[in-house]
RNA sequence: GCCGGGGUGGCGGAACUGGUAGACGCGCCGGAUUCAAAAUCCGGUUAUGGAAACAUAGUGAGAGUUCGAUUCUCUCCCUCGGCACCA
């Protein structure tokens, strides 16, 4: 019974009988509340790092705790297994991306199990696997069939001397990783998932998400950018016309030029003829496609010498081709107004371009002061020939209706949404079930002929896909017209396989069909746990997708997660953690030092879950110092109790009823902090301090020792979902039979907690001078008359009046003085 | 550039609804125990002044609201995450 805390055995000891037992298989019942606890599933990339430990304890804990309240809880795990650093390890280790992979999975799936968490293996799932991804092919196809899905030409890096795709993570100052010269935009034909048909609702069920965090859901919203305007024509002499959209038509009077990005067909018809022109294209070509780039850009321009019609005053109006007009969104055209918008100010003023004013600040004023910024408020319209005198709103409205009136234009909401591009010129990923037929166009796979298998037997170099060099891959009949036909060889995007997992989960062993009746009873996600990081993509993807499957008829939850929590970064010298920046600290070293529970505790303890964590090796330390404390309270509790000692109702001493009153303060506070807030930091630093008075407590009597146990029985279950291994352990010594995790969660006795004295503390003009202790069901009048007679309180009044005296009740009293 | 966070002792953090700033832990200092060390236990630890009682200042900077602001409002600085092909 006394031996040391030897973290290695006994962790080894437990989980083995968690495994005999299968003690976290969950099973549909529908008698049950059910809980699905799911965290992000990781990349196997070879090891895991403190994010991944940090991630998983944080669902481990809220399973284990909802366990503990009786819930019916679901905890799976698996493997976001395709993907690009599978490539890049091919490369280097001459491994192909399927062995590298799967031996990586084999060594993580060991690693967690040896931190202990409680899932249910039985349904593990690896997405590389064509178990799970022929049904994303499947679902595609259908997607396809009800015109979900389309072609269409898209931007991307191309490096000019490998002749491939690069990632945006692979173009370094705007070169290729590999063969270091300059990246190119280049446009190919890619295939589109219509998120945007699903704006609106993905836009108003934000609302619905009543447990995910605030700052998630603004970011969504933004992202989403929901906006009215009117899309207007402008018409070009001797070309189609030019169509842009804006959100403040008022302003249109002032528009002094429109700008064009450089896809635009306009601008490419315009370098035909003008040398210029057509370097400053070529220019344009050579930044990353993305939209961080594109806007920290120095703005440039050039003039293409074209015209567009102004659609009110019929003015002649400079067409120029500008570095920043995105080409993906909207039009690829803007219209310029710069004396009411900072960039196109700022683009005015350095190209000489014409600054006309419209909007005053106040109503029948005809100027505005524009000469160190743009005055982009709203206002009252001038300059404007007859729409004088309106204000901004007003005239949105009757410029509008002139438009439309003159086809010239009209009302639109618009987004800032794009469809979701789900084509990858990459190997390690899933097929896209399409085929190409010269006679037939694109034709989606039959469902008799899937999945299409990844070849996982192949050379990999590196300079381009394996699958467009693979003969047998490519060459197949057109399943409509039989003739020969091409095997698309883009691979899916790899957020698609992470768009329903969760789901999948649910039904593993299923062979037959995508989803089944079980999906009903799990889902929707009761808690999802994952990276801030995933804040919009991710997690709007996984909307989307749980949308389109919804309306599958699929099942019926129209939200996958219920509550979210989003955890923060793990951070070694103010830095995120990451191979490429060589900061990362081993766990699994840590584990072999300390033990699981040890490692679990210092993560859980070092910083509230949502925050970023810096990393600390001392701190560790700590952690294992605490078990090693809270093993020899209950040691030393075997050693005295040598019978059994009952809790009775006779009178408690003062030291036992304090003891016990801060039991039940914890317990309430613990509860609180681990069901509600999930501050788990501030839990462990509860059940520390109860520790802590535990330890000065040495009443040996039968009522002592009773209470002593209640204590320690309390603390071993509340830490247990946090450092479950030791707790179990503790639990049998202090004479339980069953396990530790279908226990029951300690209730708060309310008795315990009444006070007869409450301390107050007693402020002068706001600053602390003293502090009193009064009954508790103590008048005001009489807290007034002993806090006013309090010595340190007269000194500080002296001889000035008294105005006021404020009372908040339990807490302080502040005189103010004068 | 745009969107969203964060900034509190030597360090990680606490203060939940506007009410005692610094809980808990790390580190450090002093003591006990020990032949000695490790481990453990006890005490101290925001700064300045003071033996102490206590006083003054103090939550990135500046302003504002309030009896009272780490908490609310505004301006600014720094920093982190995301920006559609890293996952």
């Amino acid at each position: 019974m006394s031996d040391s805390y030897n973290p290695q055995e006994i962790e080894h000891l437990v989980q083995q009988s968690w495994e005999e037992q299968q003690a976290f298989k969950a099973i549909e019942d529908e008698k049950k509340e059910k809980f699905y606890c799911l965290s992000m599933f990781p990349y196997p990339s070879g090891r895991l790092h403190m994010g991944h430990v940090r991630n998983y304890t944080i669902g481990d804990v809220i399973s284990r705790y909802q366990r503990m309240q009786g819930k019916n809880v679901m905890q799976p795990m698996g493997w976001d297994a395709f993907g690009l650093p599978a490539e890049n390890a091919a490369i280097k280790n001459k491994v192909p991306p399927a062995k590298w992979t799967y031996e990586n999975i084999d060594y993580m799936r060991a690693q967690l199990k040896r931190l202990g968490f409680a899932y249910d293996w039985g349904r593990e799932l690896a997405t590389c696997h064509p178990k799970y991804y022929r049904w994303e092919q499947w679902f595609f196809t259908k997607l396809y069939e009800k015109g979900l899905v389309y072609k269409k030409k898209a931007t991307v890096n191309w490096d000019p001397v490998d002749q491939t795709v690069l990632a945006n993570e692979q173009v370094i100052d705007g070169c290729g990783w590999r063969s270091g010269a300059v990246v190119e935009r280049k446009e190919i034909e890619q295939w589109f998932l219509k998120i945007t048909a699903y704006a609106d609702e993905l836009l108003s069920d934000i609302e619905q998400l009543k447990g995910w965090p605030d700052q998630v859901k603004t970011m969504q919203h933004n992202w989403i950018g929901r906006s009215e305007g009117v899309e207007i024509r402008f018409d070009v002499p001797e070309h189609a016309s030019l169509s842009v959209y804006t959100t403040r038509p008022d302003t249109l009077m002032g528009v002094t030029y429109v700008a064009i990005a450089a896809e635009h067909s306009l601008a490419q018809f315009a370098g035909k003829n003008n040398p210029k022109v057509r370097e400053f294209i070529d220019s344009c070509k050579q930044t990353k496609v993305s939209e961080a780039e594109m806007s920290t850009l120095e703005k440039r321009g050039i003039d293409t010498g074209l015209f567009a019609i102004h659609p009110i005053s019929e003015e002649e109006i400079p067409i120029w081709i500008a570095n920043f007009v995105l080409a993906e969104y909207g039009s690829g055209a803007v219209m310029s107004v710069p004396a009411h918008d900072q960039r196109d100010w700022e683009f005015a003023n350095k190209f000489g371009l014409s600054i006309k004013p419209v909007i005053a600040k106040n109503k029948n004023d005809a100027q505005v002061d524009i000469s160190k910024s743009a005055f982009t408020e709203k206002g009252w319209l001038f300059n404007s020939q007859s729409f004088d005198g309106l204000s901004s709103q007003q005239a949105f409205e009757k410029i509008a209706t002139h438009l439309e009136q003159q086809s010239k234009g009209s009302k639109q909401i618009n987004y800032r949404l794009r469809d979701w591009g789900v084509s990858r010129q990459r190997y390690w990923g899933c097929p896209i079930p399409m085929i190409n037929c010269e006679k037939c166009g694109s034709v989606p796979v039959p469902e008799s002929d899937l999945p299409v298998l990844l070849p996982e037997d192949i050379d990999f170099d590196g300079a381009s896909s394996p699958l467009n060099n693979l003969k047998e891959f490519i060459d197949v009949e057109c399943p409509t017209c039989g003739a020969t036909a091409k095997r698309e060889t883009d691979t899916f995007d790899t957020f698609f396989e992470s768009s329903w997992y969760f789901a999948r989960y649910c039904c593993v062993d299923n062979d037959k069909d995508m989803l089944d009746e079980r999906v009903k009873y799990w889902m929707p996600v009761d808690q999802y746990i994952g990276g801030i990081e995933h804040a919009v993509l991710h997690l709007l993807y996984a909307r989307f997708f749980n949308k389109l499957m919804r309306d599958h008829g699929l099942y019926q939850s129209d939200e996958p997660f219920k509550n979210l929590l989003t955890q923060g970064m793990v951070l070694k010298d103010g830095a995120k953690m990451s191979k490429s920046k060589g900061n990362t600290v081993d766990p699994e070293a840590l584990i072999n030092k300390f033990g699981a529970d040890t490692v679990r505790l210092f993560v859980m303890f070092a910083a509230p879950p949502d925050h970023s964590l810096e990393w600390s090796d001392t701190a560790v330390e700590g952690a294992y110092r605490f078990i090693n404390k809270l093993w020899r309270l209950v040691q030393t509790f075997c050693e005295h109790c040598t019978e059994k000692s009952e809790l009775t109702n006779s009178e408690l001493t003062q030291e036992q009823s304090n003891l016990r009153r801060k039991v039940h303060e914890t317990i309430k506070k613990v509860t609180d902090d681990v069901g509600r807030r999930y501050t788990f930091n501030t839990a462990i630093a509860a059940n520390m301090e109860l520790s802590n008075e535990l330890q000065k407590f040495k009443d040996h009597s039968p009522q002592g020792l009773a209470i002593y146990k209640e204590a320690l029985e309390s603390i071993v279950l509340m830490l247990s979902p946090i450092i479950p291994h030791v707790c179990q352990v503790l639990w049998q010594q202090l004479g339980n039979q069953h396990a530790v995790h279908e226990a029951q969660w300690p209730i708060v006795d309310e008795d315990a907690l009444k006070k007869d004295l409450i301390e107050l503390v007693v402020q002068v003009n706001g600053k602390k001078r003293a502090s009193i202790s009064v009954t508790s069901n103590a008048n005001n009048q009489d807290i007034e008359t002993i806090a006013l007679n309090d010595t340190n309180v007269q000194r500080s009044i002296e001889d000035k009046n008294v105005a006021k005296v404020i009372i908040v009740p339990g807490r302080l009293v502040n005189i103010v003085v004068k």
